[in-house]
DNA sequence: TGTTGACCAGATGCGCAAATCTGGTCAACC
DNA sequence: GGTTGACCAGATTTGCGCATCTGGTCAACA
């Protein structure tokens, strides 16, 4: 081969391409030897990176996700404002709303994942189920640190938030033909992170307990990056 | 006829069967003979009393949704604690949990109201909106009664709003196979309740001003019942 | 050695006619 | 009158063979 980078970029390349036709055209329509001829090389090829067309987007999938899970553990490192689990899901929506694969993943969009829809939640629950944990745990170091609300036990504290999260999230694609969202998505952000922080957050977090937990609520996320099996999609001879 | 209360009594049945029947099988799979069956009537006489079987199906919506404003005008005006949007939806909440219409109504479930879905919103989109303005108006009222945060605005309040109930409605049915809910009704009513209240509501309302707007809150919810259409399924003659 | 695209089998989709179902009517009955 | 259920037309579903498509392989090529 002509250099593992240039594999690797070839990679991102075809990664690019799949996720690209998927948000565009659902798992359905979209063809391997298509997906090779958008990434610009034979289709054989994609075969050498990836085991099957499910392994192809189910990759996708989870690059997204690292990216995520990436990304949260920077912030957290960076500023400890991050930490919070407001500040983190506000983050969180901005990309959800920029990021169509990210969007369709969260969502279980069967309309865009197809199959996949059902075929991922197996094949990654493992991961799932860590991601389950590390926001439990997340909670529960921000929670013994006095970040957050003691008047709630932790279970109550894990549904709101996901329950206001979903909301958000969801609230847009409903209501049938509802009047295009009146609030920009800054706007939207800025009131799903109040209402997280007004339902689970104390009004004034000790900045200095904050600081301290950061930095294990940044590995906590980081962690989610050894629960993603590489082997899962590669061919079989390595 | 034996009676208009005998008739109408009979039309009770009649929607309690359909409704029935609905939320266990789906619009598609039931027939007007079943519904009349179940109703102890000849099938005929179903359509005795609706035009066709849209009519009976939308009369089915439309008395769930009646009932909730019905009830919801009776709280406000017995205790004002009721006109507050967080108690309000509180109640609302362990409505749409204990009955399978108003949930699959409000969650526009497809698997369960097929055609009715779109069919619906198109009938009562004049109820919908007025449902859309009453809930703004309401909001409006409780604000400049100070009972509602002053540093968020009317749309900013009512988006919240949408966003966070929506997600404890929807919240129960993600994750796909999320393990059951480990909190009990009531108790996800509660949280409800405590997220509304705390990301638009003002901490102590003022109650001499809430018990002042609670009755013109009431008579909103009971306008809904005004635009509700009853010559909508009727048969034609009368 | 790394890459390719022609090739194949199985899956998927399409067209269409036969069979079934069901919303709605109305003549007959109470 | 009030009520019913047999009846009918149109819609929906089913069955099925044919044609097309596409995931995955691998011999040939660069």
């Amino acid at each position: 081969m002509a250099g593992s980078d240039v594999a690797g970029a070839r990679v991102g390349r075809v990664l690019d391409a799949a996720g690209e036709l998927l948000v565009r055209w659902g798992y359905q329509r979209v063809t391997i030897d298509e997906v090779a001829r958008h990434a610009g090389i034979g289709k054989g090829t994609v075969y050498l990176h990836f085991r099957t067309k499910d392994a192809l987007f189910l990759a996708v999938l989870l690059r997204a996700q690292a990216g995520v899970a990436e990304r949260a553990a920077q912030r957290a490192e960076a500023d400890p404002e991050h930490a919070m689990p407001a500040r983190l899901v506000r983050t969180l929506y901005l990309e959800l709303s920029a990021d169509p694969v990210l969007r369709a993943m969260y969502l279980s969009d069967v309309e865009i994942l197809g199959r996949l829809a059902h075929e991922a939640a197996d094949t990654i629950g493992e991961l799932t189920a860590h991601r389950d944990h590390v926001l439990d745990e997340h909670l529960r170091l921000l929670r013994e640190a006095g970040c957050l609300r003691a008047d709630l036990t932790l279970p109550e504290m894990r549904y709101t938030f996901d329950a206001i999260a979903t909301g958000f999230i969801v609230v847009d694609g409903f209501s049938g033909s509802h009047r295009p969202p009146p609030l920009a998505v800054e706007e939207r952000a800025d009131l799903l992170e109040r209402a997280i922080a007004a339902a689970i957050q104390v009004p004034e977090p000790p900045a200095a307990e904050l600081a301290r937990v950061a930095p294990a609520v940044a590995q906590l996320y980081r962690s989610l990056l050894d629960h993603i099996d590489h082997d899962e999609w590669r061919p079989r001879g390595r």
